[in-house]
DNA sequence: CGCTCATATGCCTATCAAGGAATACAGGCC
DNA sequence: GGCCTGTATTCCTTGATAGGCATATGAGCG
């Protein structure tokens, strides 16, 4: 019940490749198996990791679950990023004065 | 000399706070020693990952290394949010929109 | 050249995560 | 209630990795 990291969740390819999936449209575990090419049991575990970590929430349709994106943890990673983007803008605009003063 | 996956790298907290560490000035091993509160053989180890994945680049002062950081790999991570963020950017506007219907 | 400081590497162990196969569980349907 | 479909869970094996300790490497310095 401990909310892992989220870093540690999107280690996996496969799980980043689930959520890539879901930005697109909500989809049945027999869907993500499909097209995941993985054995469902495998996809399921992921999705349990997913699930416990926040990144995507489950409804239950007749006998199917139907997993839907949550944004929020991944907003948690993007907060993170934001010294480092800073960072990185602060040079853009050192480089674009730079060549603004070549003209 | 594979490339590791840069989500790989940031799935070790030690490693992001060696990057929290770097953004703010570049360091020694024996700094990051120092400020993790870790052995230097760990931290090396760890220095080594992230060397390799590109987040760090080092150069030889005397007898130190001193490491430096290098935002190339973040933007790569930044890039991959990139179609999440417009989710949620799209969901503020749309949020604001209904705000506005509302007045 | 021997010594020392700073860092890297090797070896070992313990922990953990992923995937497969088998199985349990749950919701509809006859 | 029995059966089928869809999904979750358990058990097991295997591979990866973190960290400690000991040791190697390498740069300066007397």
């Amino acid at each position: 019940m401990v909310s892992v990291d989220a870093f540690a969740v999107l280690a996996e390819p496969t799980r980043r490749r689930i959520l890539d999936r879901l930005r697109r449209s909500e989809s049945s575990v027999g869907d993500l198996v499909d097209a995941l090419g993985m054995s469902q049991p495998a996809v399921s575990k992921h999705l349990k990791v997913l699930r416990e970590a926040g990144f995507v929430t489950c409804r239950t349709a007749a006998q199917q679950r139907i997993y839907r994106i949550d944004l929020r943890p991944l907003r948690a990673v993007d907060d993170w990023l934001g010294p480092y983007r800073r960072m990185w803008a602060a040079h853009l605009d050192a480089l674009e004065r730079h060549l603004d003063s070549q003209e």
